[in-house]
DNA sequence: TGAACATATGAACAAACATTCATACGTTGA
DNA sequence: TCAACGTATGAATGTTTGTTCATATGTTCA
């Protein structure tokens, strides 16, 4: 770059997030990112699911379930609910439909 | 899986959106989900910028700057205005910003 | 108590992805 | 026209990540 950018450049990075936030804004979507994540959540969407029915309804293996349930557990938008042997699972946050409302928005254009 | 969850799963699937959307919604929060690219949409917020301008203001190599944004092209997300020697990006949707916002609001959380 | 079941998790594997390097293409101005 | 510059892109590389397999942990019930 021969051009003259700096004060361009400098109101630009002064505009911008921290750092931090722009990585963390980062990590929260990549949880969407993953179409088995997003189709746990749809079903989540109406009552709380065992492991194995959620594995059912999507015919997937249970392991898959786990893991993945286990990322959402983490980033919070997942809570459980522990009754015999089994592990109930809701959303943790009414937060998440609006999320994706916003996305079917921009899926639809 | 032993106990009858027949119907919870016929009627969790019922309730869910389409496969497609739900593989849709997934790749469009996979664009989101890099900090490379929520740090370009975020350099974007206030002016079109050039790719060099760009590639310094993240003191990024401009080979990686516009790969990412042949992605977010791609998604449009953003787009191109040729002006010489240089390709001006700007946001191609006032909506990323809702976007943003939302992902923000939950991160403060 | 032991067998069947539900869940969680580590290791291995394959696929997806971001970055870098090298280079090609197009534009400008000397 | 040729050199310098800005941008785009294919190939190579290393890393991340989702899935599977095997297995461990914990619970229920006969």
């Amino acid at each position: 770059m021969t051009h003259d950018h700096d004060t361009i450049v400098k109101s630009t990075r002064d505009s911008m997030p921290n750092m931090d936030t722009m990585f963390e804004l980062a990590d929260f979507f990549k949880v969407f990112s993953d179409s088995t994540r997003i189709r746990i959540m749809c079903a989540l969407f109406e009552q709380e699911l065992s492991v194995c029915c959620i594995a059912e309804t999507l015919s997937m293996e249970q392991s898959t379930i786990s893991h993945q349930l286990r990322i959402l557990r983490r980033e919070n938008l997942v809570k459980v609910r522990k009754d015999g042997k089994q592990s109930y699972y809701s959303l943790a946050d009414e937060h998440i439909k609006q999320i994706f409302e916003m996305g079917l928005e921009h899926i639809s254009e």
